[in-house]
Parts: structure tokens; sequence; C-alpha cells
DNA sequence: GCATAAACCAACCGACCGGTCGGTCAATAG
DNA sequence: CTATTGACCGACCGGTCGGTTGGTTTATGC
């Protein structure tokens, strides 16, 4: 492994953990097994580094993205929700590089959001849409949605849980025993809506 | 204003917007029109500090969904979607606040997770839950589904829009241009499901 | 063997960090 | 008037920060 991934993986996982501001240069370069001033001869500045890490965790989450758009076809509600485990599974898997990504949010600097919506995560935006339409089309799906707004809430699902999940397992009386359980029950909620079947439909859009 | 809150409100501010290892308290004593030394003629130390400022922030949060919660009697569909767009109102009003909770939360600290859970969220957990719950039994809602899993499904669409709004916003060919219409949208999705409704059922839970 | 360049590092720098100290000042109490 | 007290601050402390410098080691090509 080089130099530069050693300090990269490095950096990654101690930024992920506590933050950039929290980590220090020498700490890193502890972890890498090299020394400070080595860390600086591949990147100019803190700052730098720090982008490159948030650049190649961002790759990470495209390659995944790709990885699990490909093989899509169905249109049944079973597909679906065969994407939406294996969207958690992953989630679930790079934990470290969304809680990164998260808390990069936060911060609210628009110009790093647009860079993620326009290269990470607008291919799998599109992708799932074109998923839903196909289904909208095929008639399990209701037409009169929005499959940009359906598709946000499903990807919403996993985010949000592998972020809060700690609270929600201490919430009093909580039904959360297990993440991937609390992932299905969610999305299944959001297939089948929290409104009784044969109520009158009180609000349309 | 005391000397104390002055440091609270600069605090706070300098926080949420930035992150606690990013701010000095020579910085939080500027802008608070005090000298370094003063902070810590009030409080102990930067994390005595940051403690009281994450806890006055919560107990903010504690006040206004009592305030939401006291007046709900109701169990139509409409009351529960004024229910979700106050809560949004509430939380946009106190997006500062917002992310300095969510962004603690994405360091998974477990102990300040739980002392969330049951202090600050608990209170909002068990009254959406009961209002649920009547909903219901009012026949409004289905009953075969678990009403803590529904009730945090709602809340967690305020939280994760105010969260990644600024990705949302610059989707390609993105459905969202208004931060509050996307939760509407949103939170119709969740009441009345993807699924077709004359569609049979496949999966139940 | 020798030149060249990249990889690497100990030692160092000025700036700034969280935190302390000794003290001033105004208000209040007796 | 004096004693006490809490709010407040300038100056300072040890230590760490991001970053630089000057140089050694290692690998490569000829």
């Amino acid at each position: 492994m080089s130099g530069e991934t050693k300090i990269l993986d490095a950096a990654a996982s101690l930024f992920s953990a506590r933050g950039v501001d929290a980590v220090s240069i020498r700490e890193i370069a502890e972890a890498a097994g090299i020394s400070k001033a080595t860390v600086f001869h591949y990147f100019d500045s803190k700052d730098t580094l720090y982008q490159a890490v948030v650049r190649r965790s961002c790759e990470g989450i495209g390659a995944y993205v790709e990885q699990l758009v490909a093989r899509e076809d169905s249109h049944s509600l079973a597909a679906l929700a065969d994407y939406h485990r294996r969207d958690f599974e992953e989630m679930q898997a790079h934990a470290d590089v969304v809680r990164l990504v998260l808390r990069e949010l936060t911060l609210g600097h628009d110009r790093q959001a647009r860079a993620l919506a326009e290269d990470v995560f607008g291919g799998q935006f599109i992708h799932l849409r074109r998923l839903l339409e196909k289904s909208q089309q095929a008639g399990t799906l209701r037409s009169d949605i929005d499959t940009g707004v359906a598709a946000v809430s499903m990807v919403s699902i996993n985010l949000f849980l592998l972020l809060v999940w700690p609270v929600l397992r201490h919430l009093p009386d909580t039904p959360f025993v297990r993440m991937d359980t609390a992932a299905e029950s969610m999305f299944s909620l959001l297939i089948h809506g929290l409104r009784e079947s044969n109520h009158p439909k009180e609000q349309g859009k």
C-alpha cells in the first residue's frame, strides 16, 4: 500500500470518527506509521488532505451506487424492497463515510452540497427515479406521485436511520431493536401508507 | 441580558455554525463583548460551556414540542398534517439548534444520544404516538402498523429535509424548489403510500 | 559506480490554543 | 467608613497546532 493511501485511510478513519478540527496531523501521521512531515510531502495543507479524503469517500459512494444500480430490471414491489435493502446494507458497511458526509452537510456549505448533488447522488437519483417510473407504468405504484419525491423518501429512510439510530434505540418503550428490521418496517410503511386503505382520500396530490 | 446568557448565545451561534473544535474561546468572548478570562469565570472549561449550550438548546426543543402537543385533540388526517407542518416550521425556525444536535449525532457518542432520547425526544415521541393511536382507533389510520415506527417516520421527514436540503435543491431535474412544499409532499406520500391502492397487497408485516 | 529524483524524517518555527493568576472595580452590607 | 463579594480583565503559562527547513535514505536509470 502506497504512502499516500495509508495517509488517506488513516485520515478518513479519524476524520469520520471525530471531525476534522478535532484531529491533528500528528495523530494522522502516527496512525499511518509515518512522520508528520511526510504528510506534508503528499498534501499541501490539512485542508487539501481533508478535501482529498472527502473526494475519495464520495468516489466510494459513487462506486457502490453504480454496483447497486446495475442489475435492477423488475418493477415489482419486491424488487423495490430489494433495492432498498441492498442500499441499506451498503450504507451500513460504509457507515464511517456516511457520517463524514452528513457532518459536512451540517455545516451548510452550499458549494460542497452542490458538488455532492451533481457528482455523487445525481446518478443514484436518476436511476432510482427511472426504476419508480417503470413501476408506475406497470401499475405497481400510484401514477399520481412525483417519482423524485418518492426516490428521496426511499433513500431518506436509510440515511436517517443510520444517523439517529443511537437515539431511537433509547426511546421510551421503543419498537426499535434491530436497525435492519427498522429499515424494513419504515420502508413497508412508505410503500403501503399510513392511511386506512378503504378510507376516503382526504387530500390528493 | 446577563453575562452568562451573552456567552451562551454567542457560543451557541458559533458552535452551530462551525462546530465546537473550530471555535476558540477567544472568538466566543469577542462575540459576547467580554474578555476571554470572563468566559472562564462563568464556565469551568470549554467542554462545560459546550455541554451547557447543548442542554439549553435542547430545553428549547422540549418547550416548543410541549406547546405543539398541548392542543391536538382531533384524529383526522388534516390534524396530523397540521402537526407535521407546525413541527416543520418550528424546526426551520431553530435550524441552528437542529444542526448542532445533528452534528452531535454524527459523532456517535452513545451516552449523549441516550440522554437526548430520554430527556428531549422521549416526550415528543410518546405524545405523537398517542396521537397516532387515537387515529387508529378512529379508523383514520391502519391499525396493523406500529405507531412508534409511524411516529419516527413522520419526524424523520422534517429532520432529513432540513439536513440535506442544499443537496436536494441541486439534484438533476429536481422536483424540490421550496422546502415547505417538499415537506408537505413527502408527508402526503407517507400518509397515502407508494403502492397503487387497488393493487393486491404483496407484503403485510 | 554514479547521478537524479522521489520518499522520508528530526528538529524547528510562529501562532494560537485552553486555561490560570493577580488584580481592579463597583455594588452591597454592616 | 470598612469588609466582602462577584463581575471582570490584561498578562501570562505550558503545550499543541499547522506548516517549514535542511538533510538523509532509498529506489531507478544509465
